[in-house]
DNA sequence: TCTTTTCCATACGCTAGCGTATTGACAAGG
DNA sequence: CCTTGTCAATACGCTAGCGTATGGAAAAGA
């Protein structure tokens, strides 16, 4: 019996509801499923618990496998970081870039969604796991990589929203950083502790920030 | 057996001084003093590794002790983590009433400067234990509730301040909301990285937020 | 001087967790 | 049928870390 390390190749195919049906590409599309599942699950573990419990044991209790399991899709625990840092990052460019593509004349409207959307009140699990990344981020420098490239792909697109609506390119960009400080700053308040959602602030910092 | 007698930090050296004076209050004097050096070594730990960081063994060996005087001076784990909430309160709570208290028309060069203040560029360090405070306090209800303590007093100081500059308590609240969503969150964007201060962004937006 | 108190060192048992080695089950293909 | 490849279970050694028990040194009191 010989043993092949599997290294991924990183493109996630989520081809889902064919765990077992499948009879022919079933070899390759069920390995990077369960690569996908390992990560998915890891998601979950990083937005309650952080990457500090992120941990191989716990998350294979959690599949309801043992490690030896893990330990065939993934060379190390290091691997499946990585992994997790790769869907974040597509997942992550491929939203923002679906959110910031406005139609003429609806930049500020889009600029508030986006807000909206980012809104701890209203996606709270997305905002766990992006309040952990940063923490990851902190005392880790390829996540820290990872989220400066998403950060910079995410002022791009809001500063282009800002300019569309007739900004000049300098309040352009100073607005966005305020709006992406804002989104993940009222979470930081906000998470903690079960304070009311106070509606009426989010909306006028909403306006405040959106509207020139 | 030789022992080594690796003395704790300077704060415990300058009240041991103390102790042959009083006899009867050097002991608890002593006691608090210990257990504020451990404090203290706590915070550093905290600012560079977070709370998942905060291990006892490597607390004891950063002070060149063993844990053995550890459990002499704290209960358990616990107690050392009251202990830092504790003094992370009080320190905080006495430092916004400081940052806080103006001299009539000067509130928004008041508000202005608590922006710099708390901006992660220039108080790396303040920030980091601020963000570490917050990560702990979404898995951690007794943590949550100390930031949300200090966070009602802060809230409520700067809104003072607002107020005084003469907008009307709504806006006062919500303006504030946004100082301190943005001075924790602008610390989000640009901790991990090594992005430039952009120093003009930070300026053009405290006058936006700070300015009427 | 003798005793008590204070503070730290040492040794111990225990659990969680990482990574490896080995075995086994099962399906596909020759 | 037998071989091979795939994936998971089990067992193992190892380290880090928590909390306890106990000893020991030194200062403070008596």
């Amino acid at each position: 019996m010989e043993k092949k390390r599997n290294k991924l190749p990183a493109t996630a195919d989520t081809t889902k509801g064919l765990i077992k049906a499948t009879a022919k590409t079933s070899a390759t599309a069920k390995l990077t499923l369960d690569r996908a599942g390992w990560v998915k699950a890891a998601y979950a573990i990083l937005s309650k618990d952080g990457i500090g419990g992120l941990r191989v044991e716990v998350l294979a209790k959690k599949l309801h496998v043992t490690k030896g399991s893990f330990y065939w899709h993934f060379r190390d625990r290091k691997d499946l970081h990585q992994a997790v840092l790769e869907e974040w990052r597509v997942g992550r460019i491929s939203d923002i870039q679906k959110q910031t593509s406005a139609t003429a004349g609806q930049e500020q409207a889009q600029l508030v969604h986006v807000i909206e959307v980012y809104s701890a009140a209203r996606n709270r699990h997305g905002m766990a796991i992006e309040l952990a990344m940063r923490d990851w981020a902190r005392r880790d420098a390829l996540a820290a990589a990872v989220v400066a490239e998403v950060d910079k792909v995410r002022l791009h697109c809001a500063a282009k929203l800002f300019e569309q609506h007739g900004l000049s390119p300098e309040e352009a960009h100073h607005r966005s950083v305020l709006l992406y400080s804002y989104v993940f700053g009222i979470s930081l308040l906000t998470f903690g502790s079960h304070v009311a959602n106070e509606q009426q602030t989010r909306d006028w910092i909403a306006r405040l920030i959106a509207t020139q």
